[in-house]
DNA sequence: AATGGGACCTGCGCGC
DNA sequence: TGCGCGCAGGTCCCAT
């Protein structure tokens, strides 16, 4: 499901909501979403601790709790935390707090995962990561582009390249600068690849400040859908015409991920 | 080394 | 109304 922007709108949604609260009881409903320690460990160790702070790194989100240890939470797909939650027949995991409300953890697919951890840079995902476009100057954006004979697309997609964008933005992104998905890396000028990173970062922050872009499963932390859906250019809109050029807008499959883009303004 | 396909799962929308 | 199919925002693992 969420891609940076997503996760970033709930993590300072959850700032807002449960920070300093008490885990009162934890109830798992299905112990599949819940990666380590066991399910049992995972809910003696979390009841009774505070949460102290969260914090997200690219799409993981992590609580920091009053026991030294911090629980990690991947979205993936379609998972979902809700707060107050609704107890949604998807609720996986039901986290009750000290202000007798829930946080609901939702997830159909059952692709999410939690962890708790005792030290989240530890973490086999973290350790991988690339650098977050926002982290990044274009000088070393270029540099990374320079050897890379792969497709531009799924290229912004690894994690361990760069971290945060998923497959709308990476869409987005490209269709903005008008790059073909299908461009090696290494074939971008210097003027496309600072336009590329330019639009990458604008396009991130753009759907930071309308919370994110439900498209499927993604709600911000209270149920409701996040605004950036309407403004994408080319994401979803196969047989459209091009808001640019007016060309139909094509779809593709590139290393098995719906690909869109303007066959004639994007070259 | 890099790429591609399948796996992990469930639910939804579509065409028939 | 019901069924089967294709599709889904992410990541990991394995084969080539």
């Amino acid at each position: 499901m969420p891609e940076l922007p997503e996760v970033e709108t709930i993590k300072r949604e959850l700032e807002k909501a449960v920070l300093g609260k008490k885990i009162t009881k934890v109830s798992i409903l299905n112990p599949k979403v819940i990666k380590e320690p066991s399910a049992e460990k995972f809910k003696k160790e979390l009841e009774g601790v505070t949460i102290k702070s969260i914090l997200r790194k690219a799409k993981l989100l992590i609580f920091e709790l009053s026991n030294g240890k911090f629980l990690a939470i991947h979205l993936k797909m379609t998972g979902q935390l809700i707060y107050p939650g609704t107890g949604s027949k998807l609720a996986r995991v039901i986290f009750g707090l000290s202000d007798g409300k829930n946080l609901d953890f939702n997830d159909g697919r059952l692709f999410a995962e939690l962890r708790l951890v005792d030290d989240w840079q530890k973490l086999k995902f973290i350790q991988g990561l690339g650098p977050e476009p926002f982290d990044l100057s274009v000088d070393k954006f270029k540099e990374m582009l320079a050897n890379k004979k792969t497709k531009i697309k799924p290229l912004l997609l690894d994690q361990t390249f760069i971290s945060g964008c998923g497959n709308i933005y990476a869409n987005e992104a490209l269709f903005r600068a008008k790059i073909s998905p299908e461009r090696p890396a290494n074939s971008l000028s210097d003027k496309e690849k600072e336009l590329l990173f330019k639009e990458l970062k604008e396009t991130l922050k753009e759907a930071i400040a309308h919370k994110g872009s439900s498209v499927d499963d993604y709600v911000q932390l209270s149920g409701e859908a996040g605004g950036y859906a309407k403004y994408h250019k080319v994401y979803d809109r196969e047989g459209k015409p091009c808001l640019r050029c007016k060309k139909t807008i094509k779809r593709i499959t590139l290393s098995g991920r719906g690909t869109y883009f303007c066959p004639q303004c994007q070259i």
